[in-house]
This record gives C-alpha cells, sequence and structure tokens, in this order.
DNA sequence: ATAAAATGTAAAGTAAACTTGTCTTTTTGA
DNA sequence: TCAAAAAGACAAGTTTACTTTACATTTTAT
C-alpha cells in the first residue's frame, strides 16, 4: 500500500507536526504512516482525507501484487 | 464510524465466512468491523472496497461528531 | 418443527498501531 | 555558513486489531 500524505502536505505546505495536531494523533504516527513503517486504521485514514479535502481511495493505493 | 458491509453483502448474497475467505482474514475479524466491534487497518478497508466494486469512502463514513 | 447454515459472542494469545521520549540527520532560511 | 525547523529513526510501553477456538443464538430452508 502507498499514500501520498507527503505529497498532499507539501501542497499545502504543512509540517508533519502540524498535521498531527490537526489529526490528534503524535507527529511519529505521521512520519511512520508517511514512511510506510504501518498501516493507519481506518478512522484514521478517513479523517486524514478529510483534513485533506480529499478521499481515502484517492490519497491510499493498493500496489499491484496487493489483493 | 459507520460502515455498509453488512448491506454490500446482502447485494451480493455473500456471507460473512464467503468475504473473510475472499479477504484472507478470520470470520471473526468480519464479524467484529460489520458490527462495529473494532476498525479495520486502511489495508484491509482497501481490499474490502475493492471486493465490492466500490471505494473506502463509499463503504466507511465518518459520524457527525467524528473529527 | 427440525436440521443446517449463518451470525453473534467471548476468551486467550499474537501482531501491529500508536504514544512518549530522545537523539540524529536533513532541509530551510537569514 | 550557521542556527533553527523539520523530518527520520529507535526503543519501551500501551492499546487495539486480528487469530484461533469454542459455543450460543438466530435465520433459512425443507
Amino acid at each position: 500500500m502507498t499514500n501520498s500524505i507527503k505529497v498532499e502536505r507539501a501542497k499545502r505546505n504543512i509540517t508533519q507536526a502540524q498535521l498531527a495536531e490537526n489529526l490528534s494523533v503524535s507527529r511519529q504516527t505521521i512520519n511512520s504512516i508517511e514512511i510506510g513503517k504501518f498501516i493507519p486504521s481506518t478512522l484514521l485514514a478517513l479523517k486524514i482525507a478529510k483534513f485533506f479535502n480529499s478521499t481515502v481511495d484517492e490519497i491510499f493505493k493498493l500496489e499491484d501484487n496487493e489483493f
């Protein structure tokens, strides 16, 4: 699974810490998700998508070999 | 967070066990997600959405008080 | 009404998400 | 070029997703 959180942040010039604060999670959580270290819950994914006025499916993508 | 997995299953006449098998998770995992006992990972949500030819955002919704 | 299938529930264990704290490395900007 | 800000990384601890097993309840079909 890939995600474009870093790109979405860059578009809006928002830091990991700012995103984290807005979502009420730790900066490390955002960092770890961004670099693919772990997979967020669907609840957090929905919040991330909403924050970026986007969708979960737009930000998180299955890779070819997945499913 | 709410989800419409039960409805999507009903549309296609698929049991929890069949869905679980297709997604390589246990039946209890599907059951627990359906009744809101726990929140799936984004990876599993993407697989569920794909199985139903739908989207995560269509199947999983934030409730009004969330975020 | 009865059997079989499907669903709900619960407990114990494992895996992984997430937190907090700390430190290093990279990037940014004056 | 230098300092500050941002990002990457690591470890230990907590919480929660998920598994397996097992059993109870509900639904479906005959």
